[in-house]
DNA sequence: CTGAAAGCGCTTACAG
DNA sequence: CTGAAAGCGCTTACAG
């Protein structure tokens, strides 16, 4: 079945040189003559001469692979993140490996530790929602370049690539404010959720801005932030004696289970009750009213993940400079949030 | 920054043995004594000692990697393969290489091509819509074991994991005859898509069977059948004189569209016109009415695709066995289709 | 400008 | 049960 394979030596004992000389030659090295080097790359080419990557990589201690750990592959948001990486890597000679942590701390370490011992040149993580002891990832980032992308850790000395999270909650719940709303509930994540703490703090600071004071009841935490919680959220709030009259969602799942609720209860959105949520998914335009969201460029932050893997693989400093990076988001005014009058 | 890399000859010589027994002993050659073994396995542990599985991949003509390429890795259908491809991969010592070839033909073929040279043990592949010389696809095939899934071709000589499109579609079509609709509609593919044809091929038997009439003017097809297509050619329908009482689309996507433009426009779903999407997609549950649709276990195509795989890859036949595996979908009734009275 | 030789870390046929 | 040695395909410091 396998085809005959075409090595350097072959190619060499062909053309009555040595191995040595091939390689330079198909290497494009400075000292080979002209004249060899387009006899050598001439039936290089004709014999379909496919370096054996293994060997090369074996030889330079270089795969020229990322790795890439996520931990759900089915949000959307994540796809388009992983898309962009994949452009972006391909078009610079990296392959990618990817791997999922379907959001488990132990499988998450695991990971780790096989792309270790794969010998990727670099990785790129988003942690689950669990990861609080950062050890594995200190241990993985003192052998290889690793940058974590959004969802991050400042417990981790590496260079970042984030969302202005912050920033965009507090845009969404400033128009809200705009709009005339006072009574704005938040639905975010229980955990120590960095992206969710962030959104949180957006939202306590577009507040204090403002002079509205900020009501407990309104304050709302799940460790799940899906479509059934917002539902199950939003069921609590509308039961509530002083109602909200806006509901911002750190994610859109819970913003549409939100709508589904205030719906099924017959509230106007967003004359009585106005909802926000968070990321632009494909959804967010389907449900109706059309959903109020902020957008986060998932192939922006693909992209300088990329972009500063590359350069800590290439250019390895021994101070680690560890920026962070934040990339710019965009509020999306929809039905949801447009008053009728 | 690197820490010092722990190898078998250094294990060795602190053991004062030979790699070759350190070797043997870690891959549990039954050879080695057991005393030997434990000894050497114990320095290993504690030495966190990880094998250079470059060493190994080339020293074996072996790498453990499975390449992965598909069209568009942001459908949600493709996601939820790539997910279990993941998983099961993973669990049987593989990892994965995954690619995507934007629907471009030229970067299919190169990225076949990179894999080869990558050194792949296996190639799992859904083609690109525009995939009709397989002439590339062949060349790989006598090279390593390669396996279609999803969007696979006739014209390949391999094993394929397909859904029963053909046996979905006619039981759509058959659901909505038996709610009553004669003038069904059906949204597809232009071009020489295998899933559009075999879902097509559906519709007009389950009409054969059941002595409707088939109507050119209620088939529609389309390069891109996307939301927006959807809405377009719907628009087309319900301009005709006699009108459609049923839509049948051979994706969500279109269906959803097809639903906006149905709701725009004031007709009933689906006393009406009825429409019943493919794929079970998260917008079917958000769009209103909630969208009639046929599920296809994206996980069981994953499984098979990665179970067939490895078995060619660990057992290699000489005459290529190539079988079809075709995995069972299921219709789930929302309310697009089902009737008020 | 070119070649001979060493070596990357591992496995394995051969010998004992 | 163990070891010495060859070799996987490539690159590169060294020599000329």
């Amino acid at each position: 079945m396998k085809k005959e394979v075409t090595t350097l030596k072959k190619i060499a004992q062909l053309l009555e040189v040595s191995t040595s000389t091939v390689s330079r030659a198909l290497n494009n090295h400075p000292d080979i003559s002209e004249e060899t080097a387009i006899k050598v790359k001439k039936l290089a080419k004709k014999l379909n001469y496919m370096p054996n990557i293994f060997a090369k990589g074996f030889r330079q201690h270089r795969t020229n692979i990322i790795g890439v750990i996520v931990p759900n592959i089915l949000s959307y948001f994540t796809s388009s993140i992983l898309k962009e990486i994949l452009l972006q890597a391909e078009t610079k000679g990296y392959r990618v490996i990817i791997s999922e942590s379907n959001n488990d701390i132990k499988k998450e370490k695991e990971m780790l530790h096989t792309m270790l011992q794969f010998g990727v040149d670099g990785i790129l993580m988003s942690l689950t929602k669990h990861t609080v002891d950062v050890e594995p990832i200190l241990y993985a980032l003192n052998q290889k370049p690793l940058i974590l992308f959004d969802k991050v850790s400042r417990k981790v000395p590496c260079t970042q690539i984030i969302i202005n999270g912050e920033e965009a909650a507090f845009n969404a719940v400033e128009h809200l404010i705009n709009i005339g709303k006072k009574r704005i509930a938040i639905l975010k994540e229980f955990e120590q959720s960095y992206n969710s703490e962030k959104r949180f703090q957006g939202y306590l600071r577009a507040l204090k801005t403002n002079n509205i004071p900020v009501d407990e009841k309104l304050i709302l935490s799940t460790d799940d932030i899906s479509l059934k919680k917002g539902r199950r959220l939003t069921s609590q709030l509308i039961s509530l004696k002083d109602k909200p009259d806006a509901i911002f969602s750190i994610t859109d799942a819970a913003a549409i289970g939100a709508i589904q609720t205030l719906k099924k209860f017959n509230f106007k959105i967003p004359d009585e009750i106005a909802v926000i949520g968070f990321s632009n998914s494909l959804s967010s335009t389907i449900v109706e009213p059309k959903l109020t969201t902020i957008d986060q460029p998932g192939n922006r932050i693909g992209e300088m993940a990329v972009k500063y893997i590359i350069e800590e693989i290439e250019e390895p400093k021994e101070n680690s400079t560890s920026k962070t990076i934040e990339i710019k988001t965009n509020l999306i005014i929809r039905d949801s949030t447009l008053l009728s009058i």
